[in-house]
DNA sequence: AACCTTAATGAAGATAATTCATCATTCTCC
DNA sequence: GGAGAATGATGAATTATCTTCATTAAGGTT
């Protein structure tokens, strides 16, 4: 009975086609409804085979976004260590992984909020080709955060991670009302915005608060000549070197 | 027909009181079991209710979450400014409201996951109660961030949304593995090391570079004496004054 | 051409959310 | 204290999806 009236054409396509075929459908429709209003029917229409056959390639609905964020994720970041090698300077370097990651929010909030959303969320996302790739990308960060050090443009002692906590954070937090669809960023701003808040801070350059500590000094080498003068033909090291040792006090107590 | 055998006795509670208890239940449930491992069956059970009476006082799940999670930060944050106002000093408020953020996740972070990853992702999230709730609770950190410039410890020309964002994206990106179950975090500490991070920055402090600055200050000082003793009996005072002038340059440049 | 491997189907099953016609209790007003 | 109104509560039926699986068929192999 090939083919019967009642049964559609069967057309036999690849393991790896099909499955290429039903991820592209699926990107396409949770990018446009989300992750529940997404159904399997849609997709399988979309991708043009009955719903069953979703179901030999892929375990369950979340499996399947997995994959689909997986390889959506993957093509995005593979050219990146390639552009970031083209940049030079802490700053520039830094403020380029900034706004990649903004960029891509920016180009395609629909998987990155199902991505935020449904993937980090789900607790095997520590087993997940995402949770590495991201672990991969984020290392980037702090290896310019180091390197910044290394140079001596950076304090010695930063807590690494939570600088990168404090970036990521940053930009999602930024970036949410977007994935709401309330308003809009402008990526290249933003992130010029963020490396320059991070590597300031909020205090007011201490320069400011070392001009009475240098006074102090100062003050304290007006005393020492004083004394020398006092003393002038007389043995006077002792005094001399008593100074010098109280300097540091002065400037930790300003 | 009063109470025939097969049908379960039914006691009427007002209106209030039924959805306080139902609500009660949901939270417990929601709580214990996600969002979507939480049955409408299970909640009833625990309300001592039939699945069709939940829907007599909330229009569906979503809107039982909602109501249950609001319910919740609403007793959450009703003493905070009472607590802040026992607070002084612009650090230290800032590392409450940080603290309190950070404490809150620890203390349930069930609830707060439910929050973060059902609530403020849905596109009407801004005309929920959370939403205000959530302004009102971060307007104060703005508040602290101004006073902070009043007064002179931070720059005048911060960008306060940003500096807002940084600070809640840090702690929710601080706890993200925890929401997850992976690891732990201390409130307390991690308070502390965001403050100091947002308020420092990256940046080598110009603070940092004084050390050595008034090192050479003292060295300085040293040869100056060393002048002067060698001078012992001529006139000093020229030497004095350059050595004293050269100071401040010494710092610049280092 | 018989056979084997594997892709694909489609109907049936399972699980929950949600609706609604009906019943029960309490309140009100005479 | 009882008829009637108002409202609380029930539970069976409905609906919407995801998921399974027995069956079918294409395409290659010998």
């Amino acid at each position: 009975m090939t083919n019967p009236a009642g049964r559609r054409p069967v057309f036999r396509l690849s393991r790896e086609r099909r499955m290429a075929d039903i991820m592209r459908a699926a990107r396409a429709v949770f990018r446009e409804k989300g992750y529940e209003d997404a159904l399997i029917s849609d997709i399988a229409e979309r991708a043009d085979v009955v719903e069953g056959s979703i179901y030999r390639y892929f375990e369950n609905k979340r499996d399947l976004l997995v994959k689909v964020i997986e390889d959506w994720y993957e093509g995005m970041l593979s050219d990146y260590d390639q552009q970031l090698s083209g940049i030079s300077g802490t700053r520039n370097r830094l403020r380029f992984m900034i706004w990649r990651h903004l960029a891509t929010v920016h180009e395609d909030p629909a998987l990155c909020q199902l991505m935020f959303q449904h993937l980090r969320t789900g607790e095997d996302y520590s087993r997940t080709a995402v949770h590495d790739l991201n672990r991969k990308y984020t290392r980037r960060t702090l290896d310019i955060i180091r390197e910044g050090i290394a140079s001596g443009e950076f304090r010695p002692d930063i807590p690494l991670r939570l600088v990168r906590d404090m970036i990521y954070g940053c930009v999602e937090h930024r970036t949410w009302a977007y994935l709401r669809g309330e308003g809009d960023f402008d990526p290249t701003e933003t992130a010029k915005a963020i490396v320059d808040l991070v590597l300031a801070g909020l205090q007011k350059p201490t320069a400011a608060v070392n001009v009475p500590a240098e006074s102090v000094l100062a003050e304290r080498l007006e005393q020492a000549i004083g004394r020398l003068e006092r003393l002038s033909g007389a043995r006077a090291p002792e005094a001399a070197a008593n100074s010098g040792a109280a300097a540091p006090e002065g400037a930790g107590a300003a």
